[in-house]
DNA sequence: TTGAAAGCGTTACCAC
DNA sequence: GTGGTAACGCTTTCAA
């Protein structure tokens, strides 16, 4: 392995003014930087991350901790991470989280400058006193889809994303509309999936309609889960003539448990999901679009922007706009 | 931050000794490791991985280079790759890769022990002179749904996929059998889509049936792309009864062109795709299904093994099943 | 069984 | 402008 003291060695200089071409230092005479960079080019240099971040105290690494298999969205919330990092110096560093144990060992392990120059958090709610660990370790974090104190948060209204698909099929004349989301006694503390419900209920009562308990079902963030509630949700006395599902993924369980009772789409039964992922479009299902390739990306851009200014970032949350998209799903209630 | 030194401090001996206890060297006696043991915990004590990594000679980590925005599929095999690393004591450094150019420049990086110990290649293939770079910098090589010489890969005959699904399709009656994948002259030399039109040709030449070229369309890995090629393949002279897409992206893309022309599945043309991921089920396509998320796993088990083994790894292929899943896409063609 | 010290490859301070 | 050298935090010889 070539070392800066061979380069040193073979353009006849000392290993600091090697360092200092490396580094761009502009006290570095054009001849001499010709020479090393002549003599880097020969032996193929390539300076080693790792001791170079034992100096530096930092690694040109950008951690991101992710629940990568709980939540489908998440996969695009990364893709949008990654399209950020492309550009910039770091790596990226990938945490996976698939239980609350996982998440805690990660976060013990990475509120140090050595192994992550900066963190991303995505969709995983932070206790407020781990959050603040990393605040005292210098080790600056960007939230994105959770929200925490002092930190640079990009998150979306969930609320009023509620409010805009509960409101959508309340003007279409449904009055009894279900709600199937996340349990929001889950283990992680996700709570999107809660505040929609806040949503939901708030215009169920502004519309004077009320909101039969068995019209409100918890069911995991999947598809086959979604389906099996769904299911048990058709089949009772008070059936609903519309359902609102916190998740695309469990909207898609919705429509396929609609199908299989052979109920018509959105003749019999209309469904708005949330999210915007790609089979959405596919399914033609009516949604609450919230840009998360987008969301990724911006979370990425505060973080290295911070990283390289050396700063700490602006504490300041970013609201991410949602968007009704209509599709083929929603229908006013068939007269009866 | 604490230090090894200030472990040895507080407990009362010398760095060696803390460093094999953390090391777990059986040349410690009980009473100093458990002194030791008591003080790292006191001092919430943990090793900086940067010099260890220096010192050590590596840094236990493990690269992925992955297409991650070119492939959805990619997106699957990844999630095994992080389960199977889940357990293990390295991290995951994600390598995007959007351009052949980009390709390139990660592999420059990657083929030094200083970067990553292990590297996992998903579904790109590489030059044999690259490929032959790695494993003469002895950095661990595994490959993922490409081939390559020299290296253990992990893989499945795509000719035979290509079979398995143009079978089914001449099975139920199809004769116009129309193939939709990717460019083989794509930037990348992605050749899967290749050998399953490969496979293709051969059961249709087996069967006496012809391949009309207009029959035969390249697209995008995409969605849309492949709708609207396969709307063009729709407004032709020759009609074909039956497609098999190359992918089940793009399969969705050919249902949704069907659908567009008012055609009904399968009754009016049947659509055979390739992968089985989430969407696939949804759709009810039909597809020949490949192990995606094992694929992953395995590739990351074997890399792992490698490693800690600290030995070459063999370089078998591992050849994963292929297995036709019939669901409502395909049927006998409508008698003219 | 233990400790002192050299070394891993880099940066940065201090002379010259 | 440039070179020598101490540090960064760890592992690993080598003696004791």
């Amino acid at each position: 392995m070539v070392t800066i003291r061979d380069v040193a060695a073979h353009a006849g200089v000392g290993e600091s003014t090697v360092s200092r071409v490396i580094n761009e230092s502009p006290r570095v005479s054009p001849e001499t930087r010709s020479r090393v960079l002549a003599a880097i080019a020969e032996l193929h240099y390539r300076p080693n991350p790792l001791a170079r971040g034992l100096s530096l105290g930092r690694c040109q690494t950008v951690g991101v901790i992710v629940p990568f298999f709980t939540h489908a969205s998440a996969v695009e919330r990364l893709r949008g991470v990654g399209a950020a990092m492309d550009d910039s110096r770091y790596d990226l560093v990938l945490f996976n989280v698939e239980s609350p144990l996982h998440r805690s060992e990660h976060v013990a392990t990475l509120h140090r400058r050595d192994r992550a120059d900066g963190l991303l958090v995505l969709s995983l709610p932070l206790p407020p006193d781990e959050l603040e660990r990393f605040t005292r370790a210098q080790v600056p974090v960007v939230l994105v889809d959770t929200r925490g104190e002092g930190v640079p948060t990009v998150v979306t209204d969930d609320i009023e994303g509620g409010r805009i698909a509960t409101r959508h099929l309340a003007a279409l004349g449904h009055e009894r509309i279900a709600f199937i989301g996340e349990d929001p006694d889950n283990d992680f503390g996700f709570s999107s999936s809660a505040q929609r419900e806040l949503g939901y209920r708030e215009v169920m009562r502004d519309a004077g309609l009320t909101v039969h308990p068995e019209l409100v079902r918890y069911a995991k963030h999947d598809r086959r889960v979604a389906q099996r509630v769904t299911e048990q949700l058709l089949s009772q006395r008070v059936r609903p003539t519309a359902v609102f599902a916190a998740s695309d993924i469990q909207a898609t369980g919705v429509l396929a448990a609609a199908r299989a009772a052979g109920m018509h789409v959105p003749d019999d039964i209309s469904v708005v999901g949330f999210d915007d992922i790609e089979i959405s479009s596919y399914a033609g299902l009516t949604t609450v679009r919230q840009p998360l390739y987008e969301s990724g990306r911006l979370g990425a851009q505060l973080l290295l922007r911070a990283l390289t200014r050396g700063e700490t970032p602006g504490a300041d949350a970013h609201v991410l706009p949602l968007e009704l998209v209509e599709r083929s799903t929603t229908a006013p209630p068939k007269r009866r």
